[in-house]
RNA sequence: GCCGGGAUGGCGGAACUGGUAGACGCACUGGACUCAAAAUCCAGCGGUGGCAACAUCGUGCCGGUUCGAUUCCGGCUCCCGGCACCA
């Protein structure tokens, strides 16, 4: 046993021990020491982009997953922690163009670099079970469910508005277009109807709202709440305004005469005034072919980006197309506008303008000056400045005709069965739409489609999936896109193909799929990762649901919602049995660090790294101000900021683990603060962990030459110094086993700390009984703080002989408290007078009420306070504290 | 605007079902060891008053319930995150 704490050597030698041993692989059904079957937990991390570069946030994220593998198996569970890669997306695609190098190459050494960086951090992975998104035993699955989708109409091909990014050649998603130029190119975007897949996920809309309330228990209420605000259900009416417009070449009436609109406020129907579409709709178009202002008015409307911020920030405008419609209640002719604020994806892409209880409708009234009607009696005064607080509110119809008087729910009722006969009905509306998979990019699993064009004697076969025996249709890994376009385009190796249906020639779908397809089912692969001939096997069936996923919050919506929406469709087809993917879900916190800056003339800021400032404090230990170390001068203490590289306070693991060790790392993340909150990181903190370890390492060398390695038996017969240290020792364990089932991990490690406090307090006692008390809190203490720091407390339970009592560490059972240990003959109570401390009292554990009332006067601390006052009334809480009120 | 979460020393944070507020750690101060420094060890460390014992105030703000409130209830303020022309 070296005589001081070296990390290096320690978890060298201890992961050189698991790997020999093999220690994490798992395997499903595995029964324990009884013979019996050990209960299942599937434990899983969100899985990595292979950026190459393992930080703060992946060490968080895993140390969290791998804490409670070794918590729980210890305790007995089966577990399973399995480890891959997110390998298809856009970085690799941009660093090949950088490069001039394929990206399969970038990310395979991405992989292995990023792999070396985890290593070192001693993490309990199944890497027996590694999945690589961008191999072709993996993709095969999304084309063929994409297939089995195909085919029951769950997938679809339709043509719909883009971003378009005339300069690259592809379609942008709304996070790329910046300012309404390509964050590429820089290029105006435009809008294109173009062509491709979607999965229709708003078919589930119904079933995946309901599971949020019912199924989602161990998820953290704030995603849940994203999701339903995603998801976007709303309740209302669709009717229709007749009208008599028709196409000029065809001469029919442009949707057969009818204007659709949905409205959650059916009640306010006799208050329109006007109705509005969006520049895309039909009749906006049919408008603009007569009227030069309309057709302007939509090509500006349809310049810039499409996000949702974008429009939201937009000012309400609109024109007259000169056209009128019918109200289906009063018959009235209502004139027709189209208003940029007005959303072609959303409900019919058309309003009824309410403006006396719309405040979107009231400022687009206001501007063109509409009439504005109020017929909901709201029993307040209704004046044009003062109403803008009423809009949402309800209340009896008024000015309405047959509906007056009609309560919300009876108006809506009246509203929906008076237009009945013209296509009226209740109606559910979501804001989820339809998931679009095509990508017009390179790195992604091909779309199994073949375009059968025909030729001169043939109109061709269409688009046609690829039959399942030719599955799957591999991407080439060799190519290097130049930046203009998929150059899955210009692979005539990839394109040209027969048609599996005419045999004539015809062309491969170039379109790849969305990223988020790969990452929609990953966590099933992980437990048959081999499975060749299907999807998932019956091992699937074992390991799933997910007990316990583990990730960002900044995936809240997407992924967990195609998560969700995948497995249910995975169901439908009997691949698997469940409903809902993931039982608990955690969203880790993200990692601060603090930030140092000086600004220039110009305000530019000039940020330092920690190592190049000196911070002052003044002599409470508040700091005052910082310097740079180079020229002596101050700058600015910029506060907590998220880790980032344009801030210069981006932590690397390998500094700390280099310098530190492994150990203190993975502890101190942990120790930082909760891990659903987001926590501060601090060297200094760092330190003082290792510290910690450093402090445990010391005493487990005292301990080796001061000890006789006395077995832990035989405690009823210990002096009263050592059944008080049994007693510190258990109930800091209780609380934390309290704290590892509720994944605090923070107060685990304050635990370990204490216990070794105590221990450190009572070196100096001499004794056998001394020496068997502190032989179990030494036990105790070890494994209590194993999961957090298993290459130290491997070394220390082997050097310390207990491999031979108890076997390795990670066999030797959870530590439980001993109810004996627990047991005080002596009990000290706190005295309150009138709710306030006055003074402590030693009482005997048998000791009856009445004893203690007379105990607790007599102290003096307390009759201070009684003296000359009369007791009314004497609270006693049995074990804990007496109140006496005067 | 809507939804979710939060506010406790100089800092990160603790206090599980109402019961000793500030555990544990950091920073800071003083001391020991050392030629010196580092490392290590010991002591102190919410504010105010006091040499001290002690007193008093104190968990964002106002009020309530209770013998007793960081914890429960009502009303605010501020901060963080998400969504947002959704008809």
């Amino acid at each position: 046993m070296d005589s001081t704490y070296q990390p290096k050597i320690i978890e060298k030698a201890a992961q050189d021990a698991w790997t020999k041993a093999d220690v994490y692989r798992v395997v499903e059904h595995a029964k324990g020491k009884s013979g019996l079957p050990k209960p299942k937990f599937y434990a899983c991390s969100m899985l990595p982009y292979p950026s190459g570069k393992l930080h703060m946030g992946h060490v968080r994220n895993y140390t969290i997953n791998d804490v409670m593998l070794r918590h729980l198996r210890m305790k007995g569970f089966n577990v399973l922690m399995p480890m891959g890669w997110d390998a298809f997306g856009m970085p690799a695609e941009n660093a090949a163009i950088a490069n001039g190098a394929p990206p399969a190459e970038w990310t395979y050494q991405n992989i292995a670099d990023m792999k070396a960086q985890m290593q070192p951090l001693g993490l309990a992975i199944d890497w027996t079970r590694e999945v690589t998104t961008c191999k072709p035993d993996y993709y095969k699955w999304n084309q063929w469910l994409f297939l089995k989708m195909l085919k029951k109409g769950i997938a679809y091909r339709k043509t719909q508005l883009v971003n378009w990014d005339p300069v690259d050649q592809t379609v942008l998603a709304n996070e790329q277009v910046i300012d309404g130029r390509g964050w590429r190119s820089g290029a105006l975007v435009e809008k294109r109807e173009i062509p491709g897949y979607y999965l229709a996920i708003t078919k589930y809309a119904d079933e995946l709202l309901d599971s949020v309330h019912t199924k989602l228990g161990g998820w953290p209420s704030q995603v849940r709440a994203m999701q339903e605000n995603w998801i976007g259900k709303s309740v209302g009416v669709r009717f229709a305004f007749t009208h008599n417009v028709s196409d000029e070449t065809s001469g029919k009436l442009i949707q057969e005469g009818k204007l659709f609109v949905f409205t959650t406020r059916a009640d306010t129907i006799m208050g329109v005034t006007f109705c509005a579409v969006a520049p895309e709709h039909p009749l906006a178009k049919h408008a603009a072919k007569g009227d030069a202002k309309v057709a302007e008015f939509i090509r500006n409307a349809q310049a810039g980006g499409t996000t949702e911020v974008e429009l939201a920030l937009k000012e309400k405008e609109g024109v007259a197309t000169g056209l009128f419609v019918v109200h289906p209640l009063t018959q009235e002719k209502i004139p027709l506008w189209v208003g940029n604020y007005v959303l072609m994806t959303y409900g019919d892409g058309a309003v009824m303008g309410v403006p006396a209880h719309d405040e979107r409708d009231f400022v687009f009234a206001h501007k063109y000056k509409l009439a504005i009607k109020p017929v909901i009696d709201l029993g307040k005064p209704y004046t044009i400045d003062a109403w803008q607080a009423f809009y949402a509110e309800r209340g009896l119809c008024i000015h309405s005709g047959p509906m007056n008087g009609m309560p919300f729910e009876q108006a809506i009722d009246y509203v929906a069965a008076a237009t009945k006969a013209g296509g009226g009905e209740r109606k559910t509306t979501w804001r989820l739409r339809d998931w679009g998979i095509s990508r017009q990019r390179y790195w992604g699993t091909p779309i199994p489609i073949i375009h059968c064009h025909g030729g001169p004697d043939s109109p061709g076969c269409g688009a046609v999936p690829v039959p399942e025996k030719d599955l799957p249709v591999i991407l080439p890994e060799d190519l290097i896109p130049d930046g203009s376009g998929s150059p899955l385009k210009k692979d005539q190796r990839f394109i040209k193909c027969a048609c599996p249906i005419c045999g004539k020639p015809a062309e491969r779908e170039t379109d790849t799929m969305d990223t988020f397809v790969d990452s929609s089912w990953y966590f099933m692969r992980y437990c048959s990762p081999d499975a060749a001939t299907s999807m998932v096997d019956a091992r699937n069936d074992y390991w799933m649901p997910m007990d316990q996923y583990i990730g960002g919050i900044e995936h809240a919506v997407l992924h967990l919602l195609y998560a969700r929406f995948w497995t249910k469709v995975m169901r439908d087809m009997g691949l698997v049995k469940f409903d809902e993917p993931f039982t608990n879900l955690f969203t880790q916190g993200m990692l601060s660090a603090e930030c140092f800056y000086r600004a220039d003339m110009a305000g530019k800021k000039r940020w330092y790294y920690p190592d190049e400032v000196t911070v002052t404090h003044d002599d409470k230990g508040r700091p005052t101000g910082a310097v740079a170390v180079d020229d002596g001068l101050p700058v600015t203490l910029g506060g907590m900021e998220k880790m980032s590289k344009s801030k210069n306070n981006v932590v690397e693991p390998k500094d700390i683990i280099a310098k530190f060790g492994a150990d203190t790392a993975r502890a101190y993340v942990m120790f930082a603060g909760p891990p659903e909150q987001s926590a501060a990181w601090s060297d200094s903190g760092a330190e003082g962990v290792h510290r910690f370890l450093k402090r445990l390492y010391t005493y487990g060398v005292w301990s080796k030459n001061a000890s006789t390695g006395a077995p832990v038996k035989a405690f009823e017969s210990l002096s009263a110094g050592a059944k008080k240290l049994r007693f510190e020792i258990h109930s800091i364990l209780q609380q934390a086993n309290h704290d590892y089932t509720r994944l605090q991990y923070n107060t685990v490690v304050s635990a370990a700390m204490k216990m070794l406090n105590t221990l450190d307090d009572c070196k100096t006692e001499q004794g056998a009984d001394w020496q068997m008390a502190r032989n179990e809190a030494l036990t105790i203490l070890l494994r209590t703080l194993y999961p957090l720091a298993p290459h130290l407390t491997w070394q220390l339970w082997h050097d310390l002989g207990y491999v031979a009592q108890y076997g390795e560490i990670i066999d030797a059972g959870w530590p439980l408290p001993d109810t004996n240990a627990l047991e005080r003959d002596e009990l000290e109570l706190v005295v309150q007078v009138n709710g306030k401390l006055r003074g402590h009292i030693l009482v005997p554990k048998a000791a009856s009420k009445e004893a203690i009332e007379a105990l607790a006067l007599a102290d003096a601390g307390v009759a201070k306070h009684t003296e000359g006052k009369p007791i009314k009334k004497l609270i006693v809480v049995p074990g804990r504290l007496i109140n006496v009120v005067v």
